[in-house]
DNA sequence: TTACTTGCAAAGATTTTGCATCTGT
DNA sequence: ACAGATGCAAAATCTTTGCAAGTAA
């Protein structure tokens, strides 16, 4: 049995830096983020803490393809543009597609609970280079 | 600068294994069918032919939000389903969304060359436990 | 006090690399 | 013979875990 979760500085310190930082950090980044203010963190615990976040639906994990667990704040289904060159991850503003999700379940037999869309390409920082 | 590339039959190997593969195999499951039929074959060596086949174009490298690269042939862009239970990726017969890359080319400035699309969900096998 | 949290270090898991040997051309 | 391909083992990366000490409630 699992007791209510205790408060944390540190883990509400984390949230707030996933929650402000637009680059969908990794563990790495939020790590060196955080080890400026509290310099006695480890980075096995910043992996400890962003799973518990993750767990209680506060952050999500995702993974854009280079193998690396990023991990983006919750604030409704959104979809990501994915710099080729620099690896950025950004959101994408574009309108939720829903008309996708209807037409994915009329074709399909398994159960669909969800979907995500990337957009690759080069951008703008990279193409100025 | 490098040669052209010689022909090894371990790499022929491995591209027909993940071109007949319907499971988008990992390096270890294309490294557990390869060992049956060539005992000495190294994992490493597996992992540096599908780099190469990747560079190549022949096959694609992905990731499905598990930390670990998946490989594909390549048959033109297609979608996939994620089963949230078995983690099994299965290929998912949506009919091409172009209409989605050209609404994604008007509202942002980086410049768009791809998109993925993945559908996430319990797979029929799943459903009938 | 009790049980969650933390830092540290060790262990795991996945992927890459150096090097000597083998092999296709 | 030459340069790419292979097997092996070691190293590199990223992530998880055990444990003793610290801390919120």
């Amino acid at each position: 049995m699992s007791n209510p979760r205790r408060k944390s500085r540190q883990r509400e310190r984390i949230f707030e830096i996933i929650s402000k930082d637009k680059t969908h950090p990794t563990a790495q980044a939020v790590y060196d983020i955080l080890r400026k203010e509290m310099p006695t963190v480890s980075l096995g615990n910043v992996y400890r803490n962003m799973k518990i976040l993750a767990e209680e639906g506060r952050i999500e994990c995702r993974n854009f393809g280079d193998g690396i667990e990023r991990y983006d704040a919750i604030v409704g289904l959104h979809y990501h543009f994915v710099c080729e060159q620099c690896k950025s991850v950004t959101d994408f503003p574009m309108a939720l597609q829903s008309d996708i999700i209807g037409m994915a379940k009329k074709i399909s037999s398994h159960t669909i609970t969800g979907h995500s869309i990337q957009f690759y390409g080069i951008c703008d920082k990279c193409k100025q280079k």
